[in-house]
DNA sequence: TATTGTTATACTCTATAACTATA
DNA sequence: TATAGTTATAGAGTATAACAATA
């Protein structure tokens, strides 16, 4: 992407791929009665317990969509919503132990769809290596967004 | 995933790393004014021109749900719906000179914000080459709707 | 006054069920 | 009868605007 002449044109096939993956990631969520949103939510709180408002400049949503995806998994059991001593307008998100297994089931059903797919390949280690490869993203993102924070400071 | 001694743990994170770009492919496409499934219609239109039903298949959605999001571009002129004259019930989807222009926007938009997360990295090309290797994925999934509409005949 | 979170409201995408037109 | 596509309807996620409670 930075150089167009070696890497422009298999990126945006990148991207294409990301686009329909996420797709696969949501009939496999599916299986196991998880959105997208939800997922994200889930994967997010397992990195740590947050603010509400953390957790929307994290998933860069707004503040609204946080509380309505939250209030599903709240209902299920699967996040509680915590009280701050500290500044009572604040509100932790935790992930709970029910919370946790449904993460878990989540990707076992993920990687169980992934690799069905992959198997139609000659080398479906290649995709494999591929997807793992692009965990490098976790940490670009997190640093994108902790810039950010420090920005609005 | 195959095996998981070797990659099944780097793949769960890829496989968050997916969800969490979706958001940001999400992000850069509402630049463009445009949302992730009707970029998904027009990149697949970008293949080839297909009945809607057979968009639906690839798309792995619904056929009302091609019906909504096609709507959305037919207004926009970004595709145009083509009567079949060997069977009348059939509708051919075909992108639009727009349509074209509309996707090449929305790739640019896209890789100045996947290029402005990857600065925070110390190795940009790393997690750019790793966006480009997702490209098999396309194979694989070509291959897998393949198989899926083979054997339903 | 500013910030945190929720409520009210509207739009898009999603699905299932029912319908029309055609085969 | 079966198939292609649309319409009707409902649920989830998204956003902006307005509000309550707290700082």
């Amino acid at each position: 992407m930075s150089d167009p002449k070696s890497t422009g044109s298999s990126s945006s096939d990148g991207l294409r791929a990301v686009a329909r993956l996420t797709r696969q990631v949501e009939k496999a969520l599916g299986t196991v009665e998880l959105t997208l949103p939800q997922f994200r939510v889930l994967s997010t709180l397992e990195d740590g317990s947050n603010a509400s408002s953390v957790l929307a400049q994290r998933l860069a949503v707004s503040a609204p969509s946080v509380t309505a995806v939250v209030d599903g998994l709240v209902t299920r059991g699967y996040v509680e919503r915590e009280a701050d001593p500290d500044d009572r307008r604040r509100l932790t998100l935790r992930l709970t132990r029910a919370g946790e297994s449904a993460l878990r089931a989540a990707d076992t059903a993920m990687l169980e769809r992934f690799d069905r797919v992959a198997a139609h390949l000659d080398d479906p280690a290649t995709a494999t290596d591929a997807l793992g490869a692009l965990a490098v993203w976790n940490t670009a993102l997190d640093r994108f967004f902790e810039a950010r924070s420090a920005a609005k400071q």
